[in-house]
DNA sequence: CACAAAACATACGCTACCGTATGCCCCGAA
DNA sequence: TTCGGGGCATACGGTAGCGTATGTTTTGTG
């Protein structure tokens, strides 16, 4: 945290990840962006595979909370599933590197693994957001399922210049989801 | 079509794609896997962006229309959407292929307009889909725009290695979707 | 102010590709 | 049988990137 440098490494290689892949991401043209050279980067990483790991750390950490944070304000189950989705299809700042991270655990083990991981948090907080509107643990669990799949095809979808789903789409969404619960709206 | 070693060189490419992401797409680790050299390629192929192009087309043409044309055999709108969504979530061969061609599209523009011209389509069928199904044009519109989200969902979350839907999830969301239909079951 | 360690620069060897140039072989048509 | 081109192999130049080895500068600290 308190190393500057060594997280302008960090940040460049996400943007650099975000707009071209994780092809995109070598130590030169890094080095190059920055305005320093390899001499710097084999200073504060032993190899690429170490950037890498750093990369997916920093997004592990920064990447979810803030979304799920934003959402545990309302203490109303319905509200923040409401909050939830409006946060999620809000574009942000790091939209693009949510979706490259994904393609890059397409062909990499240990993206792979950090992806599960985040997946998991992820769902577990959807499914219970889904308890907590009242819907029995079985059937919260299988539209969770197929909830999160809806973020993860909106993010795909945004990464190839598609819009994100609207408000209407969404509100269709809340709907649909909820049907059933203790105040379908 | 009469050309067999140059689909040879489009499958290696694709099955490379798969399991390596684009930069995966090498032209000499593809001689050797295919067993020539890169004199065949280059006979083949002007370079490696034609061998993109034709990779691109051929996932175009087979990887769409087989998943539609299954689904259409049945008459009823019902009957076809459930038969489209068994299709959709079971695993094929070329699922791989139609993930890491989204992550390609991330990055590379030629993907992404023949990822957009596909999910044009396919976006399209879903839409009369529920069209058929007795909706309005505007809320099969929404819905569609949802549904085709967990569509690509379920194939970037089957990329990194996870589980498809299961039955129980996919007639979940079925209840979900047709929702207000003719015949919601 | 001295000086050690951190932070970065420079220079180099090495490898893996791409694309081109050119040579070889086989097959089918005249 | 000849011969021309399709299909592929071989050899080469050029580039870009990784990692290492070794300076050089900056910074913090006694």
């Amino acid at each position: 945290m308190k190393d500057k440098t060594e997280e302008k490494w960090i940040i460049a290689a996400l943007k650099a990840l975000s707009s071209g892949g994780i092809g995109a991401v070598r130590v030169e043209a890094l080095a190059r962006q920055i305005g320093v050279t390899k001499g710097s980067f084999y200073h504060h990483f032993k190899n690429r595979d170490a950037l890498h790991e750093r990369m997916l750390l920093f997004w592990q950490e920064h990447g979810t909370e803030a979304l799920i944070s934003k959402a545990d304000a309302s203490s109303d189950a319905l509200e923040r599933f409401a909050s939830l989705m409006e946060v999620i299809f809000e574009p942000t700042e790091m939209d693009g590197t949510e979706a490259a991270i994904r393609a890059w655990a397409a062909t990499d083990a240990l993206a792979a693994d950090t992806v599960a991981r985040v997946d998991h948090r992820r769902l577990a907080y959807v499914r219970d957001l889904f308890i907590d509107a009242g819907l029995a643990r079985d059937v919260a669990t299988r539209r969770s399922e197929v909830l999160y799949r809806v973020v993860i095809g909106d993010f795909m979808w945004r990464s190839v210049g598609g819009m994100p789903l609207g408000e209407a789409e969404i509100e269709e969404a809340t709907r649909l989801f909820l049907a059933n619960t203790i105040a379908p709206k």
